[in-house]
DNA sequence: ACCATTGGATTACAGTTGTAAGCTCTAAAT
DNA sequence: ATTTAGAGCTTACAACTGTAATCCAATGGT
């Protein structure tokens, strides 16, 4: 079985080719290319071949031969990537208490609507579990 | 005046660094790998010392001599600095959304019975606002 | 007085990251 | 048919990181 604890660390600017991939899989490195320019024009297509290789050496990303292209694809989730981020945010930033870094949040950024009714949920059966 | 928004980047190992003198300043190298041995013995104090220059050398820290040594104080606020890594891990894992990052948070860690009674408290005074 | 310890300064050294350019080959355009 | 744009593979290269070891000078023990 696998190891599930060991992800591979995502850098920074390989956050945003995962979140590409993660949106839409599997996709051919130009329209990844083309996904990240619609956002940020200055993504440069040889920069963004050298992140998806890096990550397919990581195995964070997995491909399938299409012609002489690759198509490629997420191998780990974002469930996990997230939460192996957070975890290690929340302990760096933090240490470790997640009541300072709700508050943090809550108090320096602007919530909808929806946010506030679904945390006042959460809350609310957090409590009832405790 | 000095440009508030240019903090320095505080990578992983510093940030213990700097939790140490966020807490007490002024402290000598020796005490601050002593407060760093507290928590985790396997801290070496050489390793230290060269985390202190590099903080230094980023702005993040001053000394003043003291004697044959120095003592470190923080040259940017640990609000400045938590500020700055949380827009940017927000940015990064939750694409900007707080209310992701929120609820992700509310549903993976536990809360205490406060922090569940501060956040409230937030929630209510963040809708009013609203 | 001499040696071991300690402080800071300099050097080390590999791995990661951001950011591409160059090389080779194939497919598409003219 | 010839050129060329694009696909992936290899190489580049400096800055940043983690983790110390070395070097030299002063200091504190004995």
């Amino acid at each position: 079985m696998a190891d599930e604890t060991n992800h591979p660390r995502i850098s920074e600017t390989e956050w945003e080719v995962m979140r590409v991939l993660w949106n839409e899989a599997p996709l051919s490195s130009s329209e990844v290319v083309a996904a990240l320019q619609a956002e940020d024009s200055s993504w440069h297509p040889k920069t963004v071949k050298t992140l998806l290789g890096r990550l397919v050496k990581k195995g964070a990303l997995d491909y399938e031969q299409d012609g002489r292209a690759y198509l490629y694809r997420p191998l780990v989730t974002e469930e996990q990537s997230v939460g192996n981020a957070s975890d290690s945010f929340l302990r760096r930033v933090f240490d470790n208490s997640v009541g300072e870094l709700m508050v943090h949040f809550a108090r320096n950024r602007k919530l909808s609507k929806n946010d506030i009714k679904e945390l006042k949920e959460i809350l609310k059966r957090s409590e009832k579990k405790k």
